[in-house]
Formats: structure tokens, sequence, C-alpha cells
DNA sequence: TTGTATGCGTTATCAT
DNA sequence: ATGATAACGCATACAA
């Protein structure tokens, strides 16, 4: 079969315990020896199996990624893709290993990460995806597994995770917008089943109420995460008002927006104007280029798995959270009223 | 410490032979046992070790992945996200998990591939990212490790792949503004150390050829996969010439080319044609609307999974590869000259 | 149909 | 500083 340790062993006179120092570079261990190992494993190539490795030690450096329920999610949206940069970016450097596991459904997640866990494949996780009604989260603290969240989740208590300020965001947006002038303010967000819409619904709130505008539920509309989500809320919203200016918690979901403003015979920002939610690459691209809330989401994924390693190398770490900033930039999508 | 299989036995009053067969589903058993056997796991909550049972079997259940070298890249562009998208719904069909690694250069990359197959970590590998001067291909081959690669490889001899048929696609689409009327057209591509910019840089000629339409170098030029890569390949070429429409092998390149095209003066379509390829979600919703080459990244990302899970099924899989169709899809960046 | 014994390739705990 | 030897948790060939 393969070359193991006991092989490398007998080449080198010792025995495989000692390979086994060598390999784990440890520090008790005479250079001659070390040295005559290491020629050892040179000429028929060793190389440890992971496996056994992680089966002896109980340590796997890989890290669990749970991503939003349906694949779909997962990878239209450029949000994951970049937040996955960001994690991987420090896997990588920490020598840790990805392993996803994608699922369809509530019930399937919950396997994916009993298969993870239980199957004691990884040595942490992260969820991607923190929806108000996870029982993930329960179920991963009651294991006392290691496990980072992104996005603050509904019931945080003892959980760590990383999110940005998104009452704070959402009210800065908003704010923009009030001091170009605009009063009517409608604001598009994916489902409340979301506690990140949810917070960015209060941030929209807030900002009317510090400028004494009213809230208006008819200008308030959720829907899917994609442009036809977008195209839709904004339909429904022009049915019944005419904003001058729109929220929308989501790029992807403002290129439809600025659609159904066109369908709509409304030109964007002379008519409307409009602030989006994550700068993806090609909202710098969009017609009129896109202004929107940065909220730094490679940040995300980095801190997420900072944390995570934070945890895995002091079990005992006190629950905790990062919140990442976010920046507003000014490209061409609203004016002054 | 956490329930083994022994504990199970234990509590079933049977061998721990027996309780792996259970789990094995193994047909020899009777149903008083197992029934008997699965009473005993439920209780303390049994759940099988995956690391040991990889280490006793040598299956792990897991497709490795490798990336683009960069994150950077592997992320950022669409392509690879869709691609990964039809991988892990095949994989998740099988009940197989995705191992993925990140490298930042040639090297390190290697050594997530020999991490992956000598730590025996995957039961197989997909290629995302087949560079002609890739080495991995013949050490993969000669380790004689199940994999399958998502672009034709330069030298195929050996080795299971899928791709489109570029030279055709590209073919497809400059044949379709000659039909518009076109003759000054330009082709802008990623760098010809890809097999695939090379394959499409053929098609073109090929239909150039076809019509009689003279090669014109100055109309042809390289550039990163990126919208700035688009944008400078396209302002060199206006430097020298000035094309009534262009090719670009990219979606994000081609918002690029728009942008420079606009910068230059040039109004799209009504002075430059355009068609892109990869139909990537936003090209839709660009402006105008991308005419695009849709590659259907997801079904390579399907069948390079199912090929590879062949292969896993059938150790002596011929070498084979698959073919995944193009389609034009007709939008407003093309028109009559 | 079920049990026994051994192996999978390491790490870790004792020794020495 | 190094060597035996016992885990680690499961699968499997061989018995029974």
């Amino acid at each position: 079969m393969n070359v193991t340790i006991k092989d490398v062993a007998q080449r080198a006179h010792v025995a495989p315990s000692t390979v086994s120092r060598v390999i784990a570079d440890n520090p008790r261990i005479s250079k001659e020896t070390k040295e005559r190992v290491f020629k050892a494993m040179e000429e028929p190539g060793y190389y440890p199996n992971a496996i056994a490795r992680s089966l002896a030690s109980k340590m796997t450096y890989t890290i669990g990624l749970i991503m939003p329920r349906s694949a779909e999610d997962a990878f239209s949206n450029p949000f994951f893709p970049e937040v996955m940069r960001g994690i991987s970016v420090v896997a990588h450097n920490e020598k840790y290993d990805l392993l996803i596991s994608t699922s369809g459904n509530e019930e399937e997640e919950k396997q994916a990460v009993i298969n993870m866990v239980k199957g004691r494949k990884v040595d942490g996780i992260v969820l991607l995806c923190s929806r108000t009604t996870d029982e993930l989260i329960p179920w991963l603290r009651e294991e006392k597994f290691p496990f980072t969240v992104i996005g603050k989740p509904l019931d945080s208590k003892g959980v760590c995770w990383v999110d940005n300020d998104n009452i704070g965001a959402s009210r800065l947006a908003t704010n923009y917008l009030i001091k170009h002038g605009h009063k009517e303010i409608a604001f598009i967000s994916g489902s409340l089943e979301f506690v990140v819409s949810l917070d960015r619904l209060d941030g929209y709130k807030l900002a009317l109420e510090e400028n004494n505008i009213p809230f208006v539920k008819e200008l308030v509309a959720q829907d899917e995460f994609s442009e036809d989500g977008g195209y839709n809320a904004m339909m429904r919203i022009l049915k019944q008002k005419k904003p001058t200016a729109v929220v929308v918690t989501d790029d992807i979901m403002s290129f439809g927006v600025i659609r159904a403003a066109i369908d709509y015979g409304l030109r964007v920002p002379q008519d409307v104007s409009l602030i989006g939610f994550n700068n993806i690459p090609l909202s710098a691209y969009a017609n009129p280029p896109l202004t929107t809330i940065d909220i730094s989401t490679f940040e995300l994924g980095v801190k997420s798995a900072e944390l995570l390693l934070k945890i895995l190398k002091n079990k005992d770490y006190m629950a905790d959270h990062i919140i990442v900033p976010v920046k507003l930039i000014e490209r061409k999508s609203c004016i002054k009223r």
C-alpha cells in the first residue's frame, strides 16, 4: 500500500513514535535523528495520512461552512462568495481547509451540521445564514461545539457572531437621503424572517423619527433577495405611493428596483433616488452607478474565521461579537431634491 | 468520551461488528437485531465517527475542489460560484461533501493538492482551473488519483474533462456579428495562457475565414478577466482601429468594454455592437442588456461532478470527456449594420 | 446470521 | 532523547 510512518521508522532505524515526533516538530529530539528521519521520508515520498492523524489527535484542521439552505441563494448572490473569500484567506493562512455542505431544506441542513459535528469532520463551524427561526444555534451551543455566526442571531446569548451595525447602517443610508431633501422615502428589503432585515427596518424608522418624518407603511415592502424580488417590491409600492427616494437593502434587488422605476416611466435618479446595500462589484457599473452602503463583506468573512480560530485555540473563549464597519459609497443614483 | 460503536454493541447485547453491519445496512442481518441495534443507537444519540470510518474503509465521501490560484479570481467572477453550485448539487445528491482548499500561488496549489491526495482527505478531485502550464494534471494522472477537469487541458490524453465546444461557440458568436453586417470585428479575451482563450480565438478566426474577412491583429487584445481588463483591452484597440463590433469572451470584461466605448464617445450598440460570453445573471440587466453566449456554467459543474462520481464508482473508467452545449442569448447589445 | 480478531496510520502515555 | 504499547473508532476477513 502507501508508505506509512512505520516504513519511515524502519528506514531511519527508529521507532514510529520518533517519526511522529519529528513530524510534530517536537523540541526534545536530537538534530541527528531528526535529519535521519527527514532523509528516510524523502526517498519513498512519505506523506502523513491526515485521516489517521485526525483519528488519533481529534483535530481535523478543517472548518465547516454552512451555506444558506438553497444552493441557489448561496452562490447566485455575490455576497456569499465574497464572504467565503474572506474565510478562505484566513483559513489558508492558518492551514485550515474548508468543508462545505449544501442543503436543500431545513431538515437537510440540520443533518449536514450533525454530520459534520458528530461525524467529527471539522473542528469548528461558520454559519453563513442566520434566520430568525434557526434552531441550529441552540443545538450547537448545547453540544458545546465551536462555531461563529455571520449576522447577529435573534438570541445571541452565548454565541459568537460577526455583523455590521445594521441599524446604524440603515439609519445612515436613510439620513443621507433625507439630507438630500427627500421626505417620501421607500424601504425595500428581504424577508423580515431575517434579523438583518428587521434591524435595517428599525434603522430606517429611526432616521425618519429623528427628522420628524412620518412612517408610512405603504412605502415599505419585502421580497426575495433577487433582481425580480426588487422589481416586484418596487412595483407594489409604486401602485400606491410615489416615493422620491428608496432605500434598498441589497444591490441585486436595486437592479430590479431600477428596472421597475423605468418600466413605470420614472428616471433614476432624476425622478427617484436610490441607495443600495452591499456594494457588489457590478453596482459601480450599473446605470446609473449605484450609491450604496459597503458592508465590508470580505471583512465579515475574515472576522468570522478569525473569531472561530480564536475559539479553537482557547476552548473556553467567552462569547463575543465583532462589529464590522460600513461605509457609504457615493455614486450617481441619488440627487438633491 | 463520545458514544461509540462499542457502547451501542453493549446496549444491544451484540458484537461491535454487528452494529457496524447495521450501519452499513448489510443485507444478511436479522430484522430483530437490526431493530434492537437501532434502539440502542437512539437513546444515547449515537452517530458514526466519519474519520474512523474513513480510516478503516479508505473512503471519505468527500470531493476536493481546486479553485483558481487566487481566491480573488475564484470568488469575484460569478463563473466559479455557479460552477460550484452545479458541483454541490450533484455532491449533495450523492451524499458527498466538498473540501475546498484555496491557494495563492502555483507552489501552494501543488501543496494543497498533495495535502488532499496524499493526506487521503478526499476520494477524488475536480480541477476548476486548467492553465496551459498546469503540472497538476500530469501529477494526478501519475498518482492514478481520480479527478476531472473543467476546461479542456492542453494535453488531454488520459484525463476526464468537461467543457464547451469553445471553438464552435466563438465561431457562433462571430458569425452572428457577421450576419448582422459587421466586418470590422474585434476580439477581446483573457490571457492566452488559458486554453479556452486560445480556442475561442481560433473560433473567431475560423468565422472570419469562412466569410473571407481578413484577420487584423490590431483588432485582437487580451487582458485580465475583470471589468478593468475589458476596459483596458478595448482602449488599446480603439487607439488603433475602429471596430463596429466586438466579441468579448467574458461578460464581466464586457462591462469594461462598454465603459471604454462610452468614454471614447461611442454608443453601444449604435456605434459598436457587442457580444459577450457566460451569460452571468447581471448581463441581462446591463445597459444595454448584453447579447451573450450562455455556456451553461451550472451544467459544467454538474457534469464534472457526475463524471468524477462515475470514475469513483468504476475505478478503471476510461478517459472520457463531455461537451456541454452553448446557446446564443439575443438581447440588445447588437444591431444590424 | 453473528462473533472474534486484526488492521487502518497516527498520536499519546508510559517507560527507560 | 527515544522506544513500546495502548488508544482512536470503525470495517472486514475469517470463523462459528
